[in-house]
DNA sequence: AACTAGTACAACCGCATCGGT
DNA sequence: GACCGATGCGGTTGTACTAGT
């Protein structure tokens, strides 16, 4: 594969004569790519996205010559691209938020992003998928047997929450609603109590942000002007120490 | 060194919803 | 109210990278 800016983690010395090459090639052709974005398209689309602002993508994927559907330029833009988007590893307290919101919304992937500034649902949901689906079920088994050793005559009782990915694909759909009366479950499992997320000194800021935004449904993908306010408010956020 | 399986993450796809006409 | 294009969202896939053998 020719140089492309998406895979961070490529080791490989990018062979750039031979990228722009192929991106020429690539150009000249009416057809509509897919795939990796290059380098040349980041800036094409870094440009366009300056001078037109980010609404009407189908528009400004034809005006901007990059032979990319609108919907692919808004992804790359809204996952990639945009200002103030954090690369980089989860943090533990980014970790907790995620699984605390979690276990209240489901997989709501967009609206936990929205209490996370600076991050995108598709990151958060990878990194569920990667890390913290896997760390919850290896906790859970340890529960689990745990719970099995400590008392062996009441093995019955633990026979309905075996657990396989199965089971636990088909639970993480289901979000918990009325929080007062529940245990946060995953939560326990990884040590992480909803208190302690709740007395973080950065929690509690995020969750004054948090209230303020999420059920105004203020999207930081959005053209107008206020965005600017969303972000200088994220901003404050993520500079308090 | 070569191969394989597992992991991480960018990008795609399909569907739902929104907003303008 | 119906239609249609734009946008948002969640699930899934494709591929580079890494660790183990």
């Amino acid at each position: 594969m020719p140089h492309c800016s998406s895979y961070k983690k490529a080791g490989t010395i990018p062979m750039f004569s031979t990228a722009i090459m192929v991106y020429k090639a690539v150009m000249q052709g009416e057809k509509l790519r897919k795939g990796p974005w290059y380098e040349e398209e980041d800036k094409q689309l870094i440009t366009f996205v300056t001078i037109l602002g980010d609404r009407k993508w189908d528009y400004l994927a034809r005006v901007s010559g990059i032979k990319r559907c609108g919907k692919s330029c808004r992804l790359r833009w809204l996952n990639y691209l945009r200002p103030n988007i954090k690369h980089g590893d989860i943090s533990i307290e980014e970790e907790q938020i995620i699984l605390q919101l979690h276990e209240q919304w489901g997989n709501k992937w967009a609206r936990i992003a929205r209490s996370l500034p600076g991050r995108t649902d598709n990151e958060i949901k990878n990194y569920w998928r990667t890390h913290l689906r896997r760390k919850i079920m290896q906790a859970r088994e340890q529960e689990n047997l745990q719970c099995k050793r400590e008392d062996g005559k009441q093995d019955f009782l633990f026979q309905k929450v075996d657990f396989d990915v199965q089971t636990y694909e088909a639970d993480e759909h289901k979000p918990v609603d009325d929080t007062s009366g529940t245990s946060n479950t995953s939560l326990d499992a990884l040590g992480f109590s909803s208190s302690a997320v709740t007395n973080s000194p950065y929690e509690v800021q995020f969750f004054d942000w948090d209230y303020n935004c999420t059920e105004s449904c203020i999207s930081y993908t959005s053209g107008n002007s206020d965005d600017n306010d969303v972000w200088e408010w994220s901003d404050s956020i993520w500079d308090m120490n």
